[in-house]
DNA sequence: ATGAAAGCGCTAACAG
DNA sequence: CTGTTAGCGCTTTCAT
């Protein structure tokens, strides 16, 4: 191992040591236009023997192209993210364009700085989390004239493309079904809302479905931080304490959900009977539950992989239209926690 | 909202349109020289009104510094990278520098993809997960010329700098602790070894403590892939069928235990008297279990604290030598589920 | 405090 | 099939 060299490999090296123009080179190493099998031979040899690695940068800015994809989402622990970026990664490893994450922690301003510093490596295309934007950053997003995709809802107006499901909806659903299996005293556990849109959104939705069967919440909790299934495990503790009286409780999320489960078995209630349980997202942690907790999917794979096709559809015909909105329709899945109707 | 335009804006179209020549204007958006306040406010203002993001492409080949970090970890939905990550962020962020993740599967040869890649970008540093590279890869990050840690493991020898934790010391210890709480017919579970270095050198040093006192591993169960809660349960049920008297079950991580101990609670199983179980990394997930599965904290985002403080060391300091190997020293947590000795 | 010139390392476009 | 020329959009360096 030789000691690391104090200025990088450029290509003008490479072509020295293998006696072939820098045009030429540059052509064997993206294997564009035609090359005849004894220059491509030489001067691949000359480049591994180097460890020559290009400069991006360098043929960026000569390209003008940056087979970047900038994935703007608000949480990178949420069980959620791997999943979308899982369906976004198949996508795109059959092309040239290579996904680059950035994380927002649900702070508009710190969305708009993280746009800010993507936009400035000049990407192909955004997937960005969510309909909720600044107007600084909608302006960005306009301004940068790439494919935009915003992802998981589609509850509102996209600044170009759309790829998700309606929360509002979601919840509607999950209200209509908790009414049909005919519970009435229903208790909401989640969250604060605010910056989760989407969470308030199918809080929205729920209240509304039961608001036109006349029922009101009869209570709810919300949390800030913390462990999640610790937190599920102590709302739903101090929700039932509040009021015993609860037939059914609804949780923002499946893990919040999973912990108040796993307390409720312990504590030996009735389940579904007395009292039923639902979530939301249908996360794989559920798969291994004692018994598995109602939700409804949220399409997370499936969105990631339709809004990667858009971006490649775009890129690779820019001339075609925006795809404007592809609403997902995710299905209750009623496991064991909620009576059927 | 204007229609996109066709061309993005560059430095010299904010020159124009504010009257000021481009590097002046390049002086204000960077914030260095002197610049009287009145051009700066005319600058700004432009910048602004147009909605000017400057590329960072063309600004990284001219001042020959990207202020990227790689960050390159065999995956993403295992609970331990959040951690790193939030890590390496935290400190990042008092910085110019940002971190871009790169995900490697436990392939070598897709790490050596990313690799490249991420080189090609010419960042400031590499922060890796694990010791083993093939040697392409290591003479890649030789001959970069970069501060580069590895993370997560200290059992070897480190290209440049290592942050981590011993997993044969880890392994060895628990090993040891489980002997000295009197348990004697133990079984291992966990991933299938090979691609997870660190999990096979946990097993190897947990093995190695047993052969000490004469003892051997009495059954093994491994997985490749599916629900880790899932695949827990399963495989405990499968061990415990084949062998049912072992009295003590080592997992090779949290989320497998955790799947078995949900599903010896409901067997009606009596932990940790009759039979102990354990885990290895300190996952938020088991705050909220009805019992905490004994484990080991893997120190995550301590190592991701000291890998990012290091290369930050070295980009503000090139002159200052490697920082070595950083072992740090997890506790064994007993939790509710192994005897105390 | 501001500007002009040169060039970062590569690729597009054209010539041969 | 191979080479030459002219930038990509910015920053460095040196003048003024």
């Amino acid at each position: 191992m030789s000691k690391p060299p104090s200025r990088p490999l450029t290509l003008r090296d490479v072509s020295e040591a293998s006696g072939v123009s820098e045009m030429t080179v540059s052509r064997v190493l993206r294997n564009r236009g035609d090359v005849s099998d004894t220059t491509r031979q030489k001067v691949l040899t000359a480049a591994k023997r180097m460890g020559y690695v290009p400069n991006k940068i360098a043929g960026a800015l000569a390209s003008q192209r940056v087979n970047l994809v900038a994935v703007i989402i608000p949480s990178m622990s949420n069980m959620v993210f791997p999943e979308v970026m899982g369906g976004i990664s198949r996508v795109l490893e059959t092309s040239p364009l290579q996904p680059v994450v950035g994380v927002t922690d649900y702070i508009p301003e710190k969305e708009e700085k993280v746009l800010y510093e993507m936009l400035s490596w000049r990407p192909s295309g955004v997937i960005i989390a969510g309909l909720e934007h600044s107007d600084a950053s909608r302006a960005m997003l306009q301004a940068s004239g790439i494919p935009v995709v915003e992802i998981m809802d589609t509850d509102g107006t996209p600044i170009d493309a759309a790829v998700g499901i309606s929360h509002r909806r979601a919840g509607r659903e999950m209200g209509r079904a908790i009414l049909r299996a005919g519970y009435r005293k229903i208790g909401f556990l989640g969250t604060r809302l605010g910056a989760d849109h989407r969470a308030r959104k199918r809080f929205e939705g729920f209240t509304e479905a039961l608001a036109k069967s006349g029922i009101e919440i009869s209570d709810t909790e919300f949390y800030t931080e913390g462990s999640a299934l610790g937190k599920g495990r102590e709302m739903t503790q101090n929700i039932l304490k509040r009021r015993p009286d609860l037939d059914c409780l609804y949780y923002s999320n499946d893990i919040v959900g999973a912990g108040g489960l796993l307390w409720m078995i312990e504590q030996g209630y009735d389940i579904p009977e007395k009292i039923g349980l639902a979530g939301f997202n249908d996360v794989e942690l559920l798969q291994g539950l004692p018994r598995k907790l109602a939700t409804m999917d949220s399409c997370r794979a499936e969105i990631g992989r339709r809004a990667a096709e858009i971006i490649l559809a775009r890129v690779e015909t820019p001339e075609s239209a925006s795809a404007g909105k592809v609403e997902l329709s995710p299905k209750i899945n009623f496991g064991d926690t909620l009576r059927l109707s």
